[in-house]
DNA sequence: GTCCTCCTTGGCATCAAGTGCCAAGTTAGC
DNA sequence: GCTAACTTGGCACTTGATGCCAAGGAGGAC
């Protein structure tokens, strides 16, 4: 039984923490909701939150710091001859599939809002950057720079561009993901000509 | 009298900590020394070190992040007609003089590091890019995307470019500023040709 | 069903980073 | 020297996070 109950378990109550606290963050905000509020709410020990989650941050956050493995094998996915910033586009879509859309706007609307969450939200670009690198590298040929200095460079300006066009797709609408990717184009162009 | 008594102990104890602090950090690490550690280093109250610090991050940020203005005015000061890169670039470097070279390569050196700095640098950077955008948004001239979209990505993408190159530079030798600015262009180059 | 083992749970104590408050001491201006 | 302005340090307290341990439920062997 690869399945068990107390596996099944795990996600519900997962599930409901995460439910109640982000219900908690959104009408007071994340710093000013304690985690004793959360596991109040959520029928749960504080010590058993802290077994679950680790760091408040980590209920918005999930393993979405983990995914760059999923970004990366998205990214391969692509035809080799396709430019690498339509590539990397693309591969960041994927995560789009692994939340919830309207969970995910609430998510990215904290990240962006909230100081610290905000630099956990970097911090967790900066490990994607890590992971898709190499096979960046990789697509941009050969080249006399340092070794890796090229794909960690456009990568890291893919991941730039995209933060600045949510931050603009939040202001406006930010519901329509076809929207982000135009604003998404727009920030590359302005950057490849300016 | 302008300079009173008060703002130069102020200012003499500031160093102090600081000093201390940094020696314990390079000792045993960030997380590992304590705030304790560090004001009975320094010879100061718990209290009191809160007051001049409010946080411990702030020993090794210092008021570098409220030093947005200071780029700016060395933007400004560029002329109008050279290309936004150098002129962001050379905007950069105004800010080498503020600090000591040797402690700001220990500083640079912890903040890459040290995955809590890491996070509170590129919140640092988002401070300065809310500053810069402006000025480089002008000199790109009009354009019809959104307003601010090509500032602000223009704006990231350069100190995303900066941040790689750094740490690229802390690799390998990490002591000219010249090599610095080199990574910095050819990290800028793979970006805008790749 | 019974028994034994593994894993989870929650309570408790503890630590570290910050913050508010207050009494005591120091500096500045007269 | 006197008073007002400011700084200092001690104390208690909040909040996030961790180690330890005893109690209880899940799962397999019989």
């Amino acid at each position: 039984m690869s399945e068990r109950l107390w596996d099944r378990t795990r996600r519900r109550v997962q599930e409901e923490v995460v439910d109640a606290a982000l219900q908690l963050f959104l009408e007071q905000g994340f710093e000013e909701t304690t985690v004793d509020q959360v596991v109040a709410a959520a029928g749960i020990s504080r010590r058993s939150f802290f077994r679950y989650f680790g760091t408040k941050e980590d209920i918005v956050f999930g393993d979405l710091a983990e995914q760059g493995p999923v970004i990366l094998e998205a990214l391969k996915a692509r035809p080799d001859d396709e430019p690498v910033w339509d590539a990397l586009g693309h591969a960041f879509s994927a995560l789009s599939t692994l939340v919830d859309p309207e969970r995910g706007i609430t998510i990215t609307r904290l990240c962006m809002t909230n100081p610290s969450l905000r630099a956990g939200h970097l911090e967790k670009h900066l490990r994607w950057q890590r992971v898709l690198a190499p096979e960046v590298e990789r697509r941009l040929g050969a080249g006399d720079a340092p070794a890796g200095l090229r794909g960690e460079a456009v990568v890291a300006t893919a991941l730039a561009c995209l933060d600045v066009a949510t931050t603009a797709w939040l202001e406006q609408d930010g519901s329509d993901l076809d929207e982000l990717r135009r604003l998404y184009e727009i920030a590359l162009a302005a950057v490849r000509s300016g």
